[in-house]
DNA sequence: TACCGTAGGTGTACGCCGTACACCTGTCAA
DNA sequence: TTGACAGGTGTACGGCGTACACCTACGGTA
């Protein structure tokens, strides 16, 4: 009885089980503290453990990458392209909204996953099956860059940081110092502009949320109007082609 | 005159070396791989001198990133927001090109250095000069997001592992293998499509300046649309105004 | 001229990290 | 019964950031 409740105790590993204890414990305490001491310690596990199913670190990261980019949403079907895409990115969005690490991450590796490929070639797909040429595909997942996986390099971030202190701990919305304020005055200006109320580049109050969609739509909109006038490369880059106003 | 060779030999340290040898040393052997000590060494001293002029490697970085961002072109005067925006953006690219870890460092570290402060700034007062209100220029800073700074967080970048290898090595573009290319089709089709010569999240030819310059227009049409229909923040989302085509 | 405070470079040491490598142990096929 | 092998263990190494005590050279004052 006394093996049997070692048994209970501890599940076998398993690369699966690996994964799914990294992201969590990166959820919950960030990125930079997540090591593979640590991680083996979560699991009840000595470090060395771990290897048998990962071949080093930067392995354990592509696959809590690939854990991350599986949440997100399948395609809906039978929607237009326009709705499937946004509707697919909003997913995303919401993903890497309980896994504020993610980010950083997906930035410092420099190879897609599978998952992740997977992701891009259904999105790909999605513009080829609403008439896009495979050109203006090409150039218009460019376009959306980080935005397509629900991210979009904010710069400085305070939803970066959430993991680290807790993700019970709020962040305060604090007000933007006067002499900042006095030093940046257009800063200062539209941090108060804005009736919204998370922080980002300003210090001060300012909803993520609808900047996102504000940034996708303007995004989807002049997609929209290139694919529906006709798109090839030469006569497009509104550079060369500014359209009537 | 040992000691005056002496003090030829060995500059005095000072903050701004420091940075710029940190700047260098990045570019030539990728970030993941400056250390303290290593900067230390380069510089022919011991690593703990450094820290009488930096607290600690935090600092450092946002040392690194205000001398990158402190490259960027000034603002040319006399020139329309459109165009001057544009045109520092550009500038802003270029600078990138010369220091392909900064991307990652940006995004690593979470708050806003005074250079990039300043950069920002002018870009918001940029927009203002052009008659935008507070509120668009708020959200079309969002829009931009990363772009402002001249990346694009092209999220499998082979230019990222630029300076790992050293910059005299190209990095021949691959191409895609062809398992791959089966199971990613869509993939498959646009990295063949468009007549590039870079390497990014296809592993093929793919002219990445083509590739910012057209995301970045994108952009910027749209937001010169939204401007010149008098943007208000209960009037513009696309999503609730969708404009006539 | 003698002194001394201080700025700036040095040396040692600590606790983390990733992970190589040898080892043990329990399971299952033959 | 045995022996291969999958999978967990223990030890150890080199590298990291950096705390802390130390030394040393110089500039200002008496």
């Amino acid at each position: 009885m006394a093996e049997q409740a070692e048994t209970l105790r501890r599940t076998p590993l398993s690369r699966d089980r690996i994964m799914r204890a990294a992201v969590a414990l990166a959820d919950a305490t960030g990125l930079e503290s997540l090591s593979m001491r640590n991680l083996a310690q979560n699991l009840g596990v000595v470090p060395m453990a771990l290897y048998k199913h990962v071949a080093n670190k930067d392995e354990l990261l592509d696959g809590m990458i690939d854990v991350v980019v599986g949440e997100i949403d399948p395609l809906v079907p039978d929607a237009g392209w326009k709705q499937a895409v946004r509707a697919r990115i909003l997913s995303a969005r919401q993903v890497l909204l309980r896994h504020p690490w993610a980010p950083l991450a997906i930035e410092s590796r420099n190879m897609a996953t599978p998952a992740a490929l997977a992701y891009l070639n259904s999105m790909v797909g999605t513009f080829r099956a609403g008439g896009f040429s495979a050109d203006l595909a090409h150039h218009v997942m460019h376009a959306m860059g980080s935005r397509i996986l629900g991210f979009s390099q904010e710069l400085f971030d305070a939803s970066r940081n959430a993991g680290r202190t807790g993700p019970t701990d709020p962040a305060p919305p604090a007000p933007l110092p006067p002499e900042v304020a006095a030093r940046f005055p257009h800063l200062a200006e539209i941090a108060t502009a804005a009736s919204h109320d998370d922080a980002s580049v300003v210090g001060q109050g300012c909803d993520d949320q609808f900047e996102f969609e504000f940034a996708l739509d303007l995004l989807l909109d002049g997609i929209e109007r290139l694919q529906q006038q006709g798109w090839t490369s030469f006569s497009a880059p509104a550079r060369r082609a500014p359209d009537s106003h």
